[in-house]
DNA sequence: GCACTTCATATAGCGTTGCTATAGGTGCTA
DNA sequence: TAGCACCTATAGCAACGCTATATGAAGTGC
């Protein structure tokens, strides 16, 4: 089996690529049977790729875009914090549909360097949860409430993989996501009954303003002064008092 | 630089191994680096630890003791939930102290593998949440918390390893940390006020009876008996009442 | 004191890895 | 037809994990 043929050698590469790590269960794949299966030699692929990194990333995103459309497949329901909850459930579903696929994109920790790939995750839940600030049902800003959500999220999604398929309890991934969502939620926006959190009501403003501002590209303010400004709120945003 | 001369063999490729990986920045360590480091030719590495693998272990397995003895440092405050947050603060302070380490131990994950030493760290929690349960202050079994919080726990540490150092911001480990305490936690372990979790005072007494049979060994019942009981416990202790 | 076993280390090299220096072929534009 | 990018192949390098084999050292029984 083999890729020869009509595709462009590019193509082959990458769905040799794909196809091999989906098949690999975890262990290396080497260049020389990615190059072998789409039926072209070495210098070809680095020629293209710059390097096996380069091939990956590529494949990458490819995955990533997949990705991308299962977290944007459902139509946004109006409440913020819901979709966050089914953005959760998506991308732990993702890394256990393709968790060689995911290990490459998640998994490959190194010091002080963030892939691109999380960096876009994470924005992309920002992007989610900016709705959410907006509507005042924000108790931290969105950055940090994406970047906890989805450390949390991440590291259940691994520890999911690490198990055997018939054990995995999702239970607990939906634990750990309300949990989560909780946390960062202000009391109007819980089920349960009002409790104080030790967020005053000048912090939670400040972060809906804040976030109103990130999608309304106002024009009051000129850029430099709007950079001060934002910083300032972030100040605000981030004050904590309890 | 070597570490010829007086120790045997064996540590001399143990600590070689240590540094090198301290060194490495996160890139890969190679075992010529290695033996050369400690003076030492290949087959001697492979006498003593089978296979590169093997004496990778070897070196977790010593930084597991740190960990372990770091974990253990504190006496038992008397509030195990207050010990459970500090061991959580501990497991991160140890992956930005030792990221490299850390990352062999808790960051290469294999598909259905779950490394020895993610199994260890569990169980030190599950042991500690153990006397939370005892105390009647967990609304989930133990296993199920420990496996929770620490999935996040390890999400978080890697999360901010990633990160570049000056902009790590140990505040969103604090919080995540909180709410996943706050979530296993029952409502009378909570600082705030009483609010209704959804779990009935049923499962809550199961759990800390379970908890307390695990630590007391009771001898009235057969082992066989035992463990019936056990398992009926346990599915009192899960089912969800929400 | 001497053969014998056992453990520990060294010499040398196998097969595989990621990657590349160099050259040749192919198709388009002038 | 000439020239020029672009793309691909031949062949091979250095480094990798690992091992078949041999040699030395240390203990043991007679």
């Amino acid at each position: 089996m083999s890729f020869d043929g009509q595709l462009p050698p590019k193509v082959r590469l990458l769905r040799a690529a794909a196809e091999l790590l989906a098949a690999s269960g975890g262990s290396a794949v080497s260049t020389r049977q990615i190059t072998q299966l789409a039926g072209v030699t070495a210098p070809t692929l680095y020629h293209h790729f710059g390097d096996k990194e380069g091939l990956f990333d590529a494949v990458i995103a490819a995955g990533f875009e997949e990705f991308v459309a299962d977290e944007r497949d459902f139509a946004p329901s109006g409440q913020p914090l819901e979709d966050i909850r089914r953005m959760w459930d998506n991308h732990v579903q993702f890394g256990l549909d393709q968790p060689e696929l995911y290990l490459v994109m998640f998994g490959n920790i190194r010091p002080e360097s963030r892939p691109v790939i999380v960096a876009d995750a994470e924005a992309l839940m920002e992007e989610m949860l900016n709705k959410a600030a907006v509507a005042g049902q924000l108790n931290v800003p969105p950055k940090e409430a994406a970047r906890s959500i989805l450390a949390a999220n991440v590291g259940m999604t691994l520890m999911l993989i690490t198990e055997k398929a018939p054990e995995r309890n999702l239970e607990l991934s939906a634990m750990t996501r309300d949990a989560m969502i909780f946390a960062v939620s202000t009391e109007q926006a819980r089920d349960s009954g009002p409790e104080d959190t030790g967020k005053s009501s000048v912090v939670v403003a400040a972060i809906a303003l804040n976030a109103a501002l990130q999608v309304s590209n106002s024009d009051q303010l000129s850029s430099s002064e709007l950079k001060l400004f934002l910083e300032w709120l972030h100040r605000i945003s981030t004050s904590s008092t309890s």
